[in-house]
DNA sequence: AGAAAAAATATGTACGACCGTATTGAAAGC
DNA sequence: GCTTTCAATACGGTCGTACATATTTTTTCT
């Protein structure tokens, strides 16, 4: 029988709970409800409910870098192709949720970026990794001559994590996939050539 | 002398205390104290907190839509013009704050969609709305002939402010134009042609 | 290897502050 | 003189956090 600590149960629950209601409206009380532990677990394991929600940010970040390695970073896949796996996995993370609940970067930006400069460094920091992984995957594909010589790998990668933290958005707004089908369209048809 | 009342102090300096701390960090004592109005005043107006997000939010709309006007849908300009100027516009009302604010119209969606129906409901119509003011200006660029023929203005227009919105998350993060430049220089060299 | 010491984790409860909202009555404008 | 607005205070609830105690795990020493 395998053991779970309380604060990996308080960690993975509670970026559930926060991922869904956002992180001002999820309170302490609920996190750890949603864990199964008492509420002094939280207090032990975690200075504040801020550093507790750095921590989530981390936890939510490493699934996604798995993501991006499987994908945006996968040599074994045409680099566009994997581009395209990287934007519909990231749609199916959000899927279950009628995509409502958006991406906790996002998310934390909207929500935190304000308030905690902690967190808005941390978020930059993230971000930088994600448009670094993109780059790299538009640096395979101009090599690969599915791109054009030439082509701004650097600044186009900016521009497509930008657009599809606005499509994941909308889409959360919506309640549907539309934006982000409309955003991965225009993007092959008219960014990527 | 001008007679402004509590209601209309309430809401003015409101709107500028959610946007700045947003909507669940600003609470209604920090919202009266900025309009200088007791808090009972609060209560006299407003059926709820909910009930002032919604009429502030139609507030920032109503700012938008002149914007909307002046630019977009302004006849007197040549429409791609338009669209350029409306970024514009759009970004030289976050400047102010450092980009720290975003767009609450993006902001609400992130914080409130997953929580109030009524709130969601009300964003879809504006952003609605704003598709539509989009397209028909890309609509004219067609007739104007800046645009080919048989150019999707309707989705271009959801794309166009869904890239809008997640360039003005991501200057919100970095707390910088950046973002917002590169997506127009990307949008109007590869999408807008 | 086993006991003692130390550290980390678990748990229940309590605190003071702040939350959104209610209530009551005075002031004011048509 | 009736309706709207203004104003002050209060209430019950929830918030993040603190704290005292109990239990478990890890380390250290003989």
């Amino acid at each position: 029988m395998e053991r779970v600590s309380n604060r990996e149960k308080i960690l993975t629950e509670g970026l559930k709970v926060v991922h869904a209601q956002g992180f001002a409206n999820a309170s302490v009380r609920d996190i750890v409800a949603a864990a199964g532990v008492p509420q002094g677990s939280f207090t032990n394991h975690f200075e504040s409910k801020e550093a507790f929600g750095l921590e989530i940010l981390d936890l939510y970040f490493a699934n996604n870098r798995a993501v991006m390695e499987e994908t945006l970073l996968n040599d074994a896949l045409d680099p566009l192709k994997r581009l395209r796996q990287w934007i519909d996995r990231n749609a199916a993370r959000n899927e279950c949720s009628g995509f409502r609940n958006g991406c906790l970067i996002g998310n934390f930006t909207a929500e935190a970026a304000a308030h905690s400069e902690a967190m808005r460094k941390r978020l930059i920091a993230i971000i930088a990794e994600i448009h670094a992984a993109i780059a790299t995957c538009l640096k395979a594909a101009v090599k690969a001559g599915e791109l054009p010589k030439g082509f701004d790998c650097s600044g186009t990668a900016e521009f497509i994590f930008t657009g599809l933290q606005g499509a994941t958005l909308m889409a959360k707004a919506e309640g549907n996939a539309a934006p982000i089908d409309r955003f991965k369209k225009t993007l092959f048809a008219k960014v990527l050539r």
